[in-house]
Order: C-alpha cells, then sequence, then structure tokens
DNA sequence: TATGAATGAGTTTTCATTCAT
DNA sequence: AATGAATGAAAACTCATTCAT
C-alpha cells in the first residue's frame, strides 16, 4: 500500500462538516470564541489527553471558564465537539476517495491515513476511539465517519483485495486498538501496520 | 490457529505462584480481609478500571479506608497486587508453551490466550498496558510476562511460522492495542484475533 | 532601656510595604474575600498555631475551601502570606531605626518590639522561628529581616552599647527562645526582657 | 560560672523517683515493657519530636500499639511520661546543689546544666518545655522540678550573686526559651548562656 | 495480658460546574 | 455575553484509638 499513486489530499482542511454549529447562528465574536475553544481543546486534549482541566483550557483560549460553559455545557461535549471537527474532515477524505481506480489501495490508503493522522494529532485517536463507545452514534458525524471507512471497505471486499469475513467492527476496533497502542511514541509503526493490512488482505 | 490440538488448559488456574503471600503468615482475620479485599478489587477494577476510589473499594469489601491501606499502603500497590496475580498464572503458562511440539501453534495460542484473559478482565488489560509505558520493566514481573512472549515468538519465527520482521514491540502494541479496543465489550474477537494472527504469520 | 526617648511609633501599622497585593487589582468580592481570610488566618494562627486545617479557616472565614486554595494555592502560602505582612512591617521600622540618635537605644528598642510583635501574634513568632531553619533564608523577607537586626546591632556594638561578642545568631537565639516561650501567655515579659537586655549590654 | 568547681555527676542516672510507677506494683514483664516504652519513647521523642506516631514507638520499642495503650492510655500521657522520668533525675540534683558552698556557682551551674542536658536530649527540652503549660503543676513531679531551681534561686539571690528582681517565672522563660530555639542545633550555645548569665548576676 | 488488625474522622488538594458581577 | 470567583464533592492518604484474637 502507498499513498503516492492516489491524489493525496494531505493539507485539505476544508471543514464545511464542522461549520454547521448545533443551534442557530452564533453571533461573531461568539463563533471567535468557539473555534478558538475547540482549536485549543484540539492541541491540548492531543498532548495532556483529556485530564485537562476546564480552567487550563480556558486560561489557554483567553477565556473565562464561564465563555468555555457557555459553549459547551460539559466537559464531555467538549471533548465530543473536538472528535467531530476531527470527523468531519476525514469524512471527506472517504468520500473523496471511492472514486479512486483501485478500490484495494484507497481502503489500504485510508486505513493507514487514519492511522498517520491519529499518530501525528492524539485528539483524532481521543476522537476515534471515543467514537467506540458512542457505537450505533449518538452524533451524526460518528455514524458518517464510520459509515465513510464501511463504504471503502464495501468496495475493496467487492473486488477481493479485502478478506471477505472482515466487518467494520473488526477495522474499528484494530483502528482504535494501535491508534492508542503507538498514541504517545509519536511514531508511525511501519511493521504493525504493515502486519494488520496483511492480516486484512483478500 | 487453534487452541483445540493443544493441551489446552483453558481454566487451569493453578496459582502456585500466586500462593505465595509476600510476607509472614497473617492472622485469620487478616487474610480473609486481604483475600476480600483483592477479590473486590479484581472484580472492581475490571468492571470500572482503575479509576474507583479507595473508599469505594473499603466500601464494597465491607472494612474501613484504613484496612485496605495496612494491606496496600498505596492505590498502586493494591492495583499491582491484583495485576501480579494474573500475570504471574499468565508467565507460568508461557513457560509450558515452550516445550509444545508445534512453535507456530504455541505462540498463536498463547497470543490468542492473552487476549481472552484481557476481555474477561480487565485489570489485565490495564496491567499489560501500563507495563508498555514502563517499558524496560519496573517490575520483574511486567519483564518476566514479556520474556515469556519473546521466547514464544523467537520459536516461531524459527520455525518459519512467524514472519520473520516482527518484534517483541510489535506483538506488543498488537496486543495492548486490542485488548483496550475491546475492553469495554466483554466478547472475544474472533475475526479480529484472526486477522492479526494471519498477519503474522511467516 | 527605655523605649520612652524614642519617637516610638507604638501602633505606627503604615502596611505600605505590604499594602501592594501581588498581582493585579482584585475584583471587589475576590478582594473583599482574600482580606476576610488573610484576617481569619491571622488570628487563627496566632491562636491555634499553624495545625488548624484548612477547612477550618475556610470554614471561619464563611467560604468554602476551594476559594481558600484559589486565593493561596498552598497551605504554606497561606501562611507565608500571614507571615509576609508582618514581618515587612519589621522590616521597613528597623531601617527606619537605623537613623536613630542613639544606636544602643534603637537596638535595644527593636529587639523589645520584635518580642511585643510576637507576643501579640503567634504567626510572628512561628515566622521567626521557621526562618531560622532555613538560616540563610529561602525568602527573601526572611533574609530581610535578619539583616535589619543585624544592621542594628552592629551600629550598636560600635557604639559601644552593646557587647562586641554578641552575634546575630545569639539574637536570632534570644528571640527565637523568648518568643516561643512567651508564646502563649499573650504578656509581654518585661523582667525577662530586661534580663536580657542587661545580658547584652556592653 | 564553671562546673569544675562543683562535685559533677554527670552520668548520675539515678532513676529513683522514676520507679514508682503510678498505680500499683506491675508485674515483672509489664515493667519491663513500661521501660522499654519509656526508653524507645525518650530517644525517639528527642530526635523525631512529638509528631512520631504511636505505631512508630511500639515498633521500635518491639511491641504492639495495644501495649502501648494499655501503659499509656493517650499519647499526651506517654509524653508526660517521658517528661517525668526526665524530671526526677534534674530534681534530685537540684536537691543536692543547695549543699554547695557557693549559692551563686550552685545556681548557674544548675541553669547551664539544664541547659545542657536539654541541647544533648531533646526529651529534656520537650519536658521542659512542655512543664509550661501544664504551669501550676499536674503533676507534683512537675512542680517539684521547678521548686528545685526556686530553691537554687533564692539562695543564690539572698547571696546577691543573683538579681533580686528576678523569678522562677522568668528563670522558666529564659530555660524553656534557650532550649527550644536551640534544640535542633546539638550545640551548647556558650555566648548565649553567657548572656543570659550575665543578665541574671545580682 | 499482649498483639496488631480495624476503624474512621480528618488532612491537604483538585476540578467540574454554577452564578454574581 | 463574558468573566472568573466561589463552590463543594471527591480523592489519596494518615494516625490516634479501639477491640477481636
Amino acid at each position: 500500500m502507498s499513498k503516492e499513486n492516489i491524489s493525496a489530499r494531505e493539507g485539505d482542511t476544508t471543514d464545511s462538516v464542522i461549520a454547521t454549529p448545533p443551534e442557530k447562528a452564533l453571533r461573531a465574536d461568539a463563533q471567535k470564541n468557539r473555534d478558538k475553544l475547540l482549536d485549543v481543546a484540539h492541541r491540548v486534549f492531543r498532548t495532556e489527553g483529556i485530564s485537562v482541566s476546564m480552567d487550563e483550557i480556558a486560561r489557554r483560549a483567553g477565556v473565562g471558564v464561564g465563555t468555555v460553559y457557555r459553549h459547551f455545557p460539559t466537559k464531555e461535549d467538549l471533548f465530543g465537539a473536538v472528535i467531530v471537527s476531527h470527523k468531519a474532515r476525514l469524512i471527506e477524505e472517504a468520500n473523496q476517495l471511492l472514486d479512486h481506480d483501485d478500490p484495494g489501495d484507497a481502503f489500504f490508503y485510508y486505513f493507514a491515513r487514519i492511522i498517520r493522522e491519529g499518530i501525528a494529532n492524539k485528539a483524532i485517536t481521543d476522537a476515534i476511539v471515543s467514537s467506540l463507545n458512542i457505537n450505533t452514534g449518538r452524533s451524526e458525524v460518528a455514524r458518517n465517519f464510520w459509515r465513510g471507512i464501511d463504504n471503502l471497505l464495501a468496495r475493496a471486499q467487492h473486488s477481493g483485495s479485502v478478506r471477505a469475513d472482515a466487518r467494520i467492527e473488526d477495522i474499528k476496533v484494530l483502528l482504535i486498538g494501535i491508534l492508542q497502542a503507538t498514541g504517545e511514541s509519536g511514531n508511525f509503526p511501519d511493521r504493525v501496520v504493515s502486519i494488520l493490512i496483511d492480516g486484512l488482505r483478500g
């Protein structure tokens, strides 16, 4: 598997999916704060894990805690929002990969892609990991995220590149597992990914 | 991989290694409390993870916190004690598997075995996970645990049953990953294990 | 020794040094709480010593423990704050006494002054006592405090009013000793001070 | 002041006064435990201060905590007992000094003697220090201890060697003060004692 | 009588969440 | 709307004292 034979969209960060806030439109300054908070939360959750205090997040975002709570009534909500924004980006990428010539390459590339993203950004790992819990998908985005992979998987299986018995749940487990296990190191685990992909081949 | 062609010791729980309490013999009542505490800690760590408070453990064991601390001076100590008893059992099993006829079967069986144990007991998962971080192995038991797998791995690679480029670190990542990923479900992830094992074959 | 021939500032409590709160201006309510806390801590440390719990201080101040910790992240910090305010006042006074006409009177007055302060406030005693142990002076304030006395001592010795062999360490011991010994009583020990001063005369 | 011109009884440790336990006669083994406990408590209070736990004392004495509490119903009681045994020895010495030729020497020697003892043995310091609190003397021994000094003081004042206005309370404060202040150092504070004695001269 | 296991209130400190300014 | 001060329920751990063995 190589991502070279794929029209890679490395820096593609069109947040079109995130842009839609839950409720009504926010005032400009409120939206700015919300973005700032998500941005800070991303960085902070990535480096420190979910254990950072809300005060710390508020401090780094340069706002009061009250403001954090205005936007995210619960710490879990903030964390969830971080998850969502990351997933949105990846969902888009999955959709584009559906058009790729080689279904096997597309799937394996995406599989490795997610791991790569997660390694480089603990927030994504957290996002994916926690999306297991919200399993059936409390959020639309979480559902879409896994559906994106599922589509690539189905196509790859249909083409015979991926073993027929693999299910999306298994992919979930593999991804979540490897992401959590390598989360701290920061290095892409080539051999391990290679093992997983070989195990997945049809 | 099939565990059937192995003199399986599924229920084998000979705790010969664990049975030896650290110090001298305890008074009857103290021993009863210590056992009760370990028992409660097992169950509680398994279901709720290590986040349970010592007060909660004391409450469920029907003793005062002071008693918990008399037996286990630190929460880490209590957690460690729970872990050690499990690991000790697994280590013993690994050593016995070194004598098995088919090195490949032995390794793959043990690989699955650990996952099975971890699935059944969150404490084991936590233990294995934390032993990765302390990498070189602060504790003798942790070192022995990984050494046991490494021995089986080397033998299986030598016989050609496992791919030559796999290293013990990769096995760690795979185990830790899958254990964390499936920890909540409680079911043995047959297909996922099959994928991993296929990916590991020589 | 007589403090009468000195422009005595018995009640002089110009807190010019203390008056400046550490950081920025606090919100009205926060400042009120901070003041209340310092006030309570003063009284409580004075009467009960530093063994009082933070909960107790919070309770007496009519605030939650969290509030105490917001203002003083550590018990030591709270204690330190109480102390600093007292020492700051005494340091200033020592500096002013350096200008006094009679070096002997100045020294003896200050010597008695400190005792008087310590008698009236157990926190000061504790502070002075603890500043002995940290000998070289962990805190700037502690160093300045003793330097203030040392300056007065040197001047008095040079003028022949105080025995030449006395060293600042001796003064420390005498002050600390008498403060601790009379701490509980609450009365100024006239005769004892007189004895000490006679023993110190040149 | 010199102790050389006095028939010094440096090692004199006849505990005749202590030997009388509060209640009835104890069984031999019980008495042995009581002695052991006092011995340990002496050493331990001296070096660690009153903050040592009862468990620690029991451990060092090689008995169970229960035994400690059988002999001393309260930690305070144990501490009190330590105090008493030390005072008893000093009381005897004071009584013998009443026969000394030079009343001034006798008093000053005893004064220094107590300091010396206290410096060498924090338990004594604690004993004397805490006897201030039990002021009027909850215990007979405490009363006798101070009466011993008072007798020496009166005789010295009558002979004109000690200033007439000094009272036993002042001596208390001076002793307690210097003992507490130099307690940690372990060195006899020559200059400070010299200052005190000069201040006390008639 | 001795032992040491058990107790549990109390200690310092943290942090998600609420609410007055 | 934003702020950040206040809250108080934990959490881990200690230790004087009691009591079953």
